[in-house]
DNA sequence: TCATTAAGTGAAAATAATTTTCATTTACTA
DNA sequence: TAGTAAATGAAAATTATTTTCACTTAATGA
């Protein structure tokens, strides 16, 4: 389950970092939308209900976001990278290589192989992200028409 | 097991491309380095043998190589992203979160879940990434230290 | 071997994404 | 409610990457 937007407020506060309606605005974003979105992206909706935030805003939000690990930052085919609400364990991405769709599974199956390597090589793993690329169904259709 | 310069060339050539000397150089560079090297790395190691060649031409080259599959493009921290030869599946990396330091591995374990997820979601999948962030032993010492 | 030609190249300019700077404002604390 | 460190917006700077275009070259075949 992702943290909510209160959640991540909370933790926000613990850390010594202020909470103000701007962050407040994206954190909204992030935490109510089932998909991953792009810097961009998230920009434009906060800009909706909060027209005077500015883009430097997000991203300065975003990089606090994901130092604290409460994002995910996704790197999907596309150039710029995707942001979603994260638990930071056990992420899973399937993307589509041609339309850049993104979907989200849970899988909890790597232990024995992180196990392994965190012996093999000295790291200390504190998570993961897995990604199968492919083709979505919707372009698998436009491929053979 | 990597494709080898001359494999790449090869094919290369079968695809339609011109095997011309500068991206002999730039196919020497990533056959032969065993990390993970960004588009500026790459130049300037292509740049000591050939300084005719442009920073332009690495990124067309890797360009060309992503798109037959013949590198791999790992988004590892940093904001640039690292090429590396591939085999286009299985492919594994160990990121260190602090000093960016990639390791390979190779698992083939992860069949049964992409069978689920294709019967599930139905992508058709082509390949995946699976990336192990945590600290690297150098840089746990540095932690405690 | 040499001429043809489509593809590749380098340099500079353009574009795009992200970060920095700095003067001003604001959330938290006492 | 005053003080202060942190956050903000706007503009400028930086960085990464792509495009453009005139010129060059690798591959092809007569």
């Amino acid at each position: 389950m992702r943290p909510t937007g209160k959640r991540i407020a909370s933790i926000l506060r613990q850390h010594g970092y202020k909470l103000t309606p701007q962050r407040e605005a994206v954190l909204q974003v992030i935490a109510n939308s089932p998909g991953h979105l792009t810097p961009a992206e998230i920009y434009a909706q906060v800009h909706q209900t909060h027209p005077g935030v500015g883009l430097v805003t997000v991203y300065r939000t975003l990089n606090t976001l994901v130092k604290l690990g409460l994002v995910c930052e996704v790197h999907a085919g596309g150039k710029t990278p995707r942001y979603v609400g994260s638990t930071l364990k056990h992420h899973g991405h399937l993307i589509c290589s041609k339309c850049g769709k993104v979907v989200d599974f849970t899988e909890c199956s790597l232990d024995e192989l992180e196990q392994r390597l965190a012996r093999e090589t000295g790291f200390k793993i504190e998570g993961h992200l897995l990604q199968f690329f492919g083709s979505c169904q919707d372009c698998q259709w436009e491929e053979s028409g």
